[in-house]
DNA sequence: ATTTAATTTGACCAATTGGTCAGGATTACG
DNA sequence: CGTAATCCTGACCAATTGGTCAAATTAAAT
């Protein structure tokens, strides 16, 4: 058996390069909207050099779908059901926060493939994301029937974290543009309002 | 001067198949990522015979869009400033859930806009949407200042209502498959989770 | 029934798209 | 330094894409 030689300086440099330009692409086009020539030209390569590294339009997209599943679910899953629900909560609703400012077109990527109807991630949607939800949901209700959080429904609880999270990725240049100048930077006003949304809702 | 013919029985029948086509694509596909082919198969129609009642690809993707700028901004409209301040926005948010779940492809049309950066509709949003926003959100601002709701940052208050009814129609496929067969229609659900969740937050 | 207007479409077009390939250029390594 | 491996790319390809157009067909008007 051969063992796979070591990436050199080249590859790290012009994978990075690749992988990055097509995250600006698809995140923005879409998989169909997104064209090889454009990520040849944002990643500083020419479209059979790109092809010398990806075999294909399909594996690049792949590669980086793959990038995002694996970090996606991390914040659901530290979820702790032996920590304080309210705390665990509030900390789950601030990581998606974070990962909304910091990680914005991967949640694009990702909003982008949902609105095409998931052709591609589906699988993981129903063999990691269900699983892990509903594994999270029924700690919820526990916490609930405990009586240590008010009583909502689990599940829409968590599509509220998230509806409420990656809309300021999603659809930032909306929210910016409605806020103008005066909210430059809106992520400091959404965690103050999202930390006071979710304490109230929570509130026994 | 010439009066403009009205249209034919054939035009009406077509040119409303051709848009219930287009809807179809362009909120899956965003425009790049949508082919005239498709759009002509998904009408019935043949591509010349659909390029005989719009001169182009853009020009039927600029129908829908101002289809859906011209009824997106009513449920906002229509929040009475005279108005109980509580009853006033949960209708909103209401209106707002009624419209992702019978209109969910104009909501995804619109999401694909937004996800590439809003060019064809950014003068809409500067030019109509913000103004109504900040016109609402003083409204706002005001029933807080009088004591009649909760001390609310308005604009990250809007986001929220988008953000969590629009949410249900974007991610149509994800929301139904981490309910499974449990959830067949979310909508119920979650309007009374979106009830409870305002009418808690906007307590005073 | 005839004429005029509207509608339909096969064939075609230039440009674009996802790729392929051979050969030259560059890099890495002994 | 020489050589093997890796990297790069102009030229090319078949298929697809947004259209165009003239002639045939259908519908509407007289």
């Amino acid at each position: 058996m051969t063992l796979p030689r070591p990436r050199t300086r080249i590859q790290r440099k012009n994978i990075t390069a690749i992988l990055e330009a097509a995250l600006e692409v698809f995140s923005q086009y879409g998989f169909r909207g997104a064209t090889l020539d454009q990520i040849a030209q944002a990643s500083g390569l020419s479209k059979p050099n790109l092809l010398y590294y990806f075999p294909s339009k399909e594996a690049i997209h792949a590669a980086l779908l793959a990038q995002l599943l694996d970090t996606w679910l991390d914040p659901l899953r530290a979820l702790d059901p032996a920590g304080d629900p309210r705390q665990e909560l509030l900390a789950y609703v601030r990581r998606k926060l974070e990962m909304s400012r910091d990680f914005p077109r991967e949640s694009r990527l990702f909003a982008n493939e949902i609105l095409q109807g998931a052709p591609r991630i589906m699988d993981a949607i129903e063999g990691e994301l269900k699983p892990l939800v509903d594994e999270k949901a029924a700690v919820i209700r526990g916490w609930s029937a405990a009586g240590k959080i008010a009583d909502v429904h689990p599940y829409h609880l968590i599509f509220s974290i998230w509806a409420l999270t990656q809309h300021y990725a999603d659809f930032d240049v909306q929210v910016r543009a409605v806020l103008g100048e005066e909210g430059a930077d809106p992520f400091p006003e959404a965690e103050r309002y999202l930390d006071m949304l979710f304490t109230k809702l929570l509130a026994v």
